[in-house]
DNA sequence: CTTGCTGCAAAGTCTTTGCATGTAC
DNA sequence: GTACATGCAAAGACTTTGCAGCAAG
């Protein structure tokens, strides 16, 4: 079942509404294939429809994470981000240094997983954000590292 | 040498000033002991002298963290902690169901930081903060569990 | 005395909320 | 037709910035 008839099943079974702009926020997360903000979010769903409201994204995001479809990680630069739950296998590298976000499989975070609820009963989320400087920039600027 | 004299070298080797706000701000993180907030290290501040501005606190946190005297991490919720630099060997378990935060022995992260730096060149930063369940929360409601 | 630092206030950014209008059902 | 959802605008929370006066060196 695609994730347009998953939100119309789920939201016709709460009484609540299918509309344009829910539809569009969904196709939106979609279309951006992974951890977008609000803000390119709002800027891909008004490339089809211009007159939807910055906090219409906010709520509708707000209903998609409650519902289950969506997922709201914070990279640690202080800007949620979102994707759609049918992508939530799978962890990131943040770079504080650039900034870019690359996917990480879950069997690598498997072990530390693992240990973790082993060691202290503690389950930790499929979407996990490690932080750190990749490979470009640890190259690029040789010994120097930033406090961070 | 203690945190104080590194401050005050420091500064003076950048021809930069030594005041009672910035000896403040770093005594505040000494005593609030590890991740505060800024609006926590401002009320630490002003028990000792009322006048000090907010804004000051956060320029003198991110001159501290310019310096390395200070590291400058999000656990994910959105709000920025500050801790000692002198204190950043752990990481940090945090909890998002209740909040709260436990510290991590650095030893429960170096397989998958050594992981990480082989397969893909990145460098993890010591202090990952890890996102998930606690034990008492995952008790607590059983089964259910938000989508975050 | 000189220059950098501070307090104050204002502005900026991101997000949330109140309310009348519009629209899904 | 009846609620719920939306757009708009205003308010809120957190952070940054401009500037005149103050104080460290």
């Amino acid at each position: 079942m695609s994730c347009e008839a998953v939100l119309v099943e789920t939201l016709r079974s709460r009484g609540m509404r299918v509309t344009p702009q829910r539809e569009m926020v969904l196709a939106a997360l979609h279309e951006l294939g992974g951890h977008s903000s609000v803000e390119e979010i709002h800027q891909q769903v008004i490339t089809k429809s211009d007159a939807v409201d910055k906090s219409t994204v906010y709520r509708t995001l707000e209903l998609l994470k409650e519902l289950g479809l969506a997922i709201e990680t914070d990279m640690g630069d202080g800007i949620q981000r979102y994707e759609l739950a049918a992508h939530r296998a799978h962890g990131h590298l943040r770079c504080v240094c650039c900034g870019r976000v690359a996917p990480l499989e879950l069997a690598d975070l498997d072990a530390l997983k693992d240990h973790l609820l082993a060691a202290f009963g503690f389950a930790m989320r499929d979407h996990q954000v490690i932080v750190g400087f990749c490979q470009n920039c640890r190259q690029a600027q040789g010994g120097r590292r930033p406090a961070v």
